[in-house]
DNA sequence: ATGAAAGCGCTAACAC
DNA sequence: GTGTTAGCGCTTTCAT
């Protein structure tokens, strides 16, 4: 049974504005009075309706995040980090499932709105697609932070710099004395893709080595046999990464030649690699050296435990909650937030760094 | 900018009931005041106030989950086809964080009560510390589904039954002629953990084998070292279920004798077991066949491709949510549904069964 | 130190 | 076919 507060006050005699009172810690009333409320409210385990305090101050004390439920597994930290977040500072998260596509985020901006969010977190990858949605949002005045910069759309984002993590990681093969390097990616318009290969480009660049185009593997599922036959059904948006990486190393390793080290786009991507190289016998990190990205614990325990970068994902979660929650309490100022975080390099095995002496 | 009924109605010249009848399709107005309402809710991009609606009908069409984020990676797949649903049915989700501690979970239960979720959703590894606050909740009619069978607490469970699947996924160990088999798993209460070992005993016993005490390893943190060393101060629900099989394997392998056979209690237990083989030297399958349990991505992908069992997670989640909103519509009998789902037999390598001929 | 009353945005019963 | 009205549970101003 859940009691309301005018039940409360009739049982108990009293006015809503003295149960109010206690209710939110108000010095005035008398210690008495307190005291015999606080008992009956807890016998009769009184929980107050957020919906009706919603509806009255205008402040619904809840936070849409709004993307991908697939991309919640590689972004779990980030997401674990940030309901801890949220739970300290009395929000609760609403999550608009999306996948990406401008019709369903659409579709999940109506419903946080509809919800009366007092603030919404884009965990999406940066697709452009939605750059007017995010528009509208901002400009009708929802706080709204991002985790990819969306040219175009003022507003807060907290994203680690990508692109300058790849130029490090394509670096440290550079300066293992590699220079014929290719890199594995999938066919993407999305920040979270296009900044990777711009990353490997620069740091190519500066080290004035020459990027050849076939050693640039854009994998994708057309005329590739899946390593699994009853995948084949499965849509695009579902193949793993570690499928992408496999059917990639394995396009790469059919050519007349092959680099000395390969930069793949996320460590599940690697690990696939490392699959396609066993069964081409090709031996990491004697053969190629791989790197990773991300740092995901199987990283750790891959084959040849892989070389990579790891992202302050908890970090990410806390700082993008933070935030989101000064802005929702005009304790920011009007321009917005961009605060770019690096990631660190993590040296194993895969690159081959430790046969280097 | 968001209107409200009001400031449409007083635009149009007409009475609330009247756009009320045009927002929820009925019958009983003249199409020439429909379209000319429809026309201005389009052009004012008129989003209805949940909220108020909520207060109104005593229903939110909310739903909540409750459940620690760490585990959303491994049940990623229950989550989003539950999500997927959600949507289709108009429920948005809230997701409550908990830890699985009592505390956590009373937390979260007292949050989504406040908020008026339609149903709840219990994402826990059916730990029993929590029974009297399930009780409470079933006993006050809020409907309630849970991925483990509580004894004690009558609700609707859709689960998988991992006792039978361990028991299947040891028998096939046994039918590959293996005599000696070992077990690997952590140190827990929870039905996640205990189901997997009477399910290995239960085949042990069918067959007649001998269980032999030293090859069932309670992997734990107590006297191991890290694979890495700055993982040191995590707290132990964040070490991952590589870790824990690398170190239960690291221990089985240091003594004395070791079984043919080993059940590892995750695929990612698996994983880590393999590595630690891989250290050992010790060559999976040839000299020892291992198992892991879930067909994660990275089963497929791992060193030595995994022998698993595979969940039928997207069904378990769309199952869930079904019948959590059936339960709310009052379309189900009083009696709670439990149904169990089976999992099925995925033969890899790490079993040795394409040896075995 | 306490109480009365208005109103947040919406729905639905009832009257015309 | 259309309009009037009460009220969901809460917060908050204004009296007392």
């Amino acid at each position: 049974m859940t009691y309301t507060q005018h039940q409360i006050v009739k049982r108990l005699g009293i006015s809503r504005a003295t149960l109010h009172r206690v209710l939110s810690n108000s010095p005035k009333v008398k210690p008495a009075t307190r005291d015999r409320v606080l008992k009956e409210l807890q016998e009769l385990n009184y929980v107050p309706n957020a919906i009706a305090q919603s509806l009255k101050t205008s402040k619904t004390k809840t936070l849409g995040i709004m993307g991908p439920a697939t991309a919640n597994a590689s972004q779990i930290d980030k997401l674990s980090s940030l309901y801890v977040a949220a739970r300290e500072l009395g929000y609760s998260i609403i999550f608009a499932y999306s996948d990406g596509s401008p019709e369903a985020d659409a579709n999940s901006i109506r419903e946080l709105q509809s919800r009366m969010v007092d603030g919404i977190i884009a965990f999406d990858r940066g697709l452009h697609a939605n750059t007017q949605l995010y528009k509208s949002l901002v400009d009708g005045g929802k706080p709204l932070v991002t985790l990819y910069p969306t040219p175009g759309v003022e507003t807060d984002c907290i994203y680690v710099n990508t692109r300058d993590a790849f130029s490090r990681l394509t670096k440290h093969l550079i300066d293992l004395g590699h220079k014929d390097i290719g890199l594995l990616i999938t066919a993407s318009q999305s920040n979270y893709i296009v900044n990777r290969e711009l990353g490997f480009r620069d740091a190519m660049k500066k080290a004035k080595l020459p990027i050849n185009d076939n050693w640039i593997i854009y994998a994708s599922p057309d005329g590739m046999n899946t390593i699994n036959s009853d995948d084949e059904e499965a849509a695009a948006w579902k193949i793993s990464d570690y499928q992408y990486g496999f059917w990639g190393a394995s396009l790469l390793f059919a050519k007349r030649s092959r680099p000395t080290a390969l930069v793949c786009y996320t460590d599940e991507a690697a690990i696939g690699a490392l699959r396609a190289a066993h069964m081409a016998e090709i031996s990491i990190p004697d053969e190629l050296a791989l790197v990773g990205y991300n740092d995901k614990e199987d990283a750790k325990f891959a084959r040849v435990p892989l070389t990579t970068m790891h992202q302050p994902d908890e970090l990410i979660g806390k700082k993008v909650l933070q935030t989101l929650v000064k802005r929702i309490n005009g304790e920011l100022p009007s321009k917005a937030v961009l605060e770019a975080l690096s990631a660190k390099l993590i040296v194993r095995e895969s690159c081959g760094s430790h046969l280097a002496k």
